[in-house]
DNA sequence: AAAGTTCTTGACCGATTGGTCAGGTTGCTT
DNA sequence: AAGCAACCTGACCAATCGGTCAAGAACTTT
């Protein structure tokens, strides 16, 4: 019996297939949400049969589950590692780029965590309101000592935060938008969306 | 006979019912995407039979087109307004103020209009390359005027507003984790979010 | 190579989906 | 108040949904 739950002591055929499930679901879940995704899609995704996953996984939920959780992990890595600098704003704009490198390199990722959030976050509510919320006061506290020390300008460190968000998701979420705009964009959008960014938030931070 | 189609000539029933309909639908598709949200859940909404909508829409895609199709011309207009002036810079910070005030009042579009480009925009993909485009490459130029003329700095137009967009989107498509991040938001906090985009697009544009 | 476990699937189930239709009800016109 | 069009609904349909199950196929271990 498979059966999810311990990720400890499996098949080499379990990893695999649970991988390739996951994998799957994630590019439909990004793409759907989760009500409008389905299990035969997954499965048509994944090249199994729709038992076949239902044989490692416990239902559509719990597919869903496994990836918000592997998600939140490291979609706040990059918060995670803000610390104190005696540059603050060479900081927040490295942070920046991270955030950015991960809206390309992980779009799916942002588009799945985008349409829970757009859906109301009915699975993800205690998350936002707990982690999420404590990394970001804590961030938001550092920033703030950044400002009333005078090291850069005096922004509201939580609108900050969105504002960072916001721009670099932006890249990952809306890049329909962002392709049917500019026309099959030269070369690689994200190097100018870098520098635009870089330089919107130096003006921003400076003091 | 109704059947949608011509918006003319209509019976005080079929344009109260109508418009019950859409309004309801507005905010089940806003929340659930298309794929996601069933006619049930319309009917539900509206407080109206399931037969009796497919008697004033030829279906559940036939709703959804009308919502897009309204919903582009408001959504364009703020940018439409935005027009040479000798204070290039209050220019671009009014259409910040009047994007964040759709954020604000209009949340349901905003996400509806989120929900669609997520998921590859298969039903808004040509008005994103015909009219959406035309109108981003005319703005973006009289943008480019004002760089030219050195009366704001030197940025991308296109960038530019893609983070107008994101940044007071943000307010509505992400609500929830706005709200989880501020707890429970101290009076308004499109007051502050105002604020903060204000002081951030001055000190990206001035020279 | 036999035995035991893990893996896989076609067939199937009840619930939900988008949509239809006949027939009844309501509202407007004269 | 009669007649006609507009409006509304319960019952129904085929397709799809999430999920089950028995039985066979493949892999491991001995």
């Amino acid at each position: 019996m498979a059966r999810a739950a311990a990720t400890k002591g499996q098949t080499r055929i379990q990893r695999e297939k649970t991988e390739q499930i996951l994998e799957a679901a994630l590019e439909v879940f990004a793409s759907y949400g989760f009500r409008g995704s389905t299990i035969d899609q997954i499965a048509t995704q994944s090249g199994l049969s729709k038992p076949n996953i239902l044989y490692y996984f416990d239902g559509k939920e719990a597919i869903h589950a496994v990836l918000l959780g592997r998600l939140l992990d490291t979609w706040l890595e990059p918060l995670q590692s803000l610390s104190d600098s005696s540059t603050p704003i060479d900081e927040i704009c490295a942070y920046v780029h991270r955030k950015l490198e991960m809206a390309r390199d992980f779009p799916r990722e942002s588009r799945l965590f985008a349409n829970e959030i757009l859906q109301g976050a009915p699975r993800l509510l205690n998350e936002l309101q707990g982690p999420l919320k404590a990394l970001t006061d804590e961030k938001a506290a550092l920033i703030q000592n950044w400002v009333d020390a005078g090291k850069i300008s005096a922004i509201d460190p939580h609108h900050l935060l969105f504002s960072i968000w916001s721009t670099t998701q932006h890249y990952a979420d809306f890049d329909v938008q962002v392709r049917a705009v500019l026309g099959s964009c030269e070369g690689d959008c994200f190097q100018t969306a870098q520098a635009h960014l870089d330089h919107m938030f130096r003006a921003l931070l400076k003091p």
